[in-house]
DNA sequence: CGCCCGCGAAATGTCGACAATGTTGTTGAC
DNA sequence: GTCAACAACATTGTCGACATTTCGCGGGCG
C-alpha cells in the first residue's frame, strides 16, 4: 500500500471492486490513515468521485458510497445505449483491417469462454470488447462519458454477469455488433449495440426491486 | 460579492459568461483574494470544474480555462444529439397536457423573438425549451449529462447564436420537435431533435478552423 | 412519564505556514 | 555570442491546528 501518487484512482478502484459497499460511510480521517495520505488528498478525491457520481456528499455530514437504485441503473444503461450506439457507428467508420482482425479474435475468445464457470473470463472479454470499440471510434467525448456511466452501474453490472445463461444470450449480440462494425455498416452497428444494451436493461427491469 | 456558500457555482458561472476566457490561468491565490474565500475552497472548486471538463489542471503547473477546439465541440454536440434524442422521446412519452401548452407557448414566443436584433431573446428561449424538455423527460441521468455537455460547448454555442439568420433556420426544427412531443410520437421526437442538433454540428463544421 | 434544553463527542470545513516543484532570469566560462 | 549551471521567484501540494456544525445522550422540568 501507501502510494500517494493518485489517491483518487485507488479509492475509485476500491469502490468499484466492492472494497466499499453502497451506503458505507467514507470518513476522511479513517481513509487518511488507511491509505497513509493527508486528509487534503482524501478530500480532493472525494470531491472528484462525487462529480463522477460514485460518492454522495452532504454538507457537514460526510460522504458515503452512492447507492444506485435499479431505476437509476436502467437510466444509466439507456444513456449508455445511445452513446455506445454512436461509438459503434464511428468504430464502423474508422476501424482498420487490423482492428477488424482483433475484434474477430475477441469474439472467438468469447465463444471459447462461454462455458466457463463463474463467467469471469467472459466478463473480462466483454469489458475488453467495449473498451476497444470506444478506442477505435476515435470519439473521445462519448468514450469518456460511457466509461463513467459504466463505473456508475458497475455494482449492478457485476450481479448481472453472475446470471446463469447470460453469456449464451449476449454472445450473439456481440457477434452482431462486430459483424456490423467489420462490414462498415454504421446504422447496423448502432442498432446492434442498441439491441445489446436493451437486453441488459430488460434483465435489470425484470429484477424490478426484488433482490438485495 | 463575497458569498462563500458555493464558490464552485460562482466560478463556473464566471467561466461560462466569459468573465474568464479559454486559456486564462486560474491562480489559486489570485482567485482566493478575488472571491474572498480560502485557497482550499478554490482548490476544491477547481477539482470539481476539472472533472466537468471546464478547467484543465497540470500537476504543479496550475489550472487554466479549458480550450475547446471546434473538433471537440462537434463531438460534444454529437453526444448531445443522441442524448437529447433520448430525452425528447421520454418527453413525448411523459409530458402532460399542461406541458404541451407550455411548449407551444415557448414556440409562439420564439416566433415573436425571431426578428429581434442580437438574438438575445431567442437564445434564452432556446435554452428554456431545451431545459424544460429535459425536466419533462424525467430522465435525470441523461438530463445531467446534457447539461454538462452544454456547459462545455457554451463558448462555441454563444458564437453560434450570433450568426445572422440562425434563428430563422432553427425555429422550424424547434417547432418540429415540439409537435412530435405533443403528439406523443417518440421516434419522431428523437429524429426531430437529432436533425436539430445535426444542423448545429453542420454550422460548426463549416466553421472548420477558420476564425479565432 | 414524557418532552425539551443543553452539553459533548465526532466529523467536516477553514485557515495559515511550510515543503516541493517548476519557471525564469542571470551570470560566467568557453 | 552562445550555452549551461545556478539562483531567485512564483505557484502548487501537503500538513497540522483550530473553528463550526451535527447528532446523540442525559438531566432537569413540567
Amino acid at each position: 500500500m501507501s502510494r500517494a501518487d493518485n489517491i483518487t484512482d485507488v479509492l475509485r478502484e476500491d469502490i468499484l471492486t466492492g472494497r466499499f459497499e453502497p451506503g458505507d460511510r467514507l470518513l476522511e480521517v479513517a481513509l487518511s490513515e488507511q491509505y497513509s495520505v493527508g486528509r487534503a488528498a482524501i478530500r480532493s478525491a472525494l470531491v472528484e468521485l462525487t462529480s463522477e457520481g460514485l460518492v454522495e456528499r452532504e454538507a457537514n455530514r460526510g460522504a458515503t458510497v452512492r447507492r444506485i437504485s435499479v431505476a437509476e441503473a436502467i437510466q444509466i444503461n439507456e444513456a449508455r445505449a445511445v452513446l455506445e450506439g454512436l461509438i459503434a457507428a464511428r468504430a464502423a467508420r474508422n476501424a482498420s483491417a487490423d482492428d477488424h482482425a482483433e475484434l474477430r479474435q475477441i469474439i472467438a475468445d468469447m465463444e471459447a469462454a462461454v462455458d466457463d464457470v463463474g463467467g469471469q473470463a467472459y466478463s473480462e472479454l466483454n469489458a475488453i470488447l467495449h473498451r476497444r470499440l470506444r478506442e477505435m471510434s476515435g470519439h473521445n467525448v462519448a468514450a469518456q462519458l460511457v466509461a463513467n456511466l459504466r463505473d456508475r452501474s458497475a455494482h449492478h453490472q457485476y450481479r448481472l454477469a453472475l446470471m446463469p445463461g447470460r453469456p449464451d444470450e449476449s454472445i450473439g449480440q456481440h457477434r452482431a455488433i462486430v459483424e456490423a462494425v467489420v462490414a462498415g455498416d454504421e446504422p447496423g452497428a448502432t442498432e446492434a449495440m442498441h439491441d445489446h444494451l436493451m437486453s441488459v436493461i430488460d434483465v435489470l427491469s425484470r429484477w424490478g426491486d426484488a433482490p438485495r
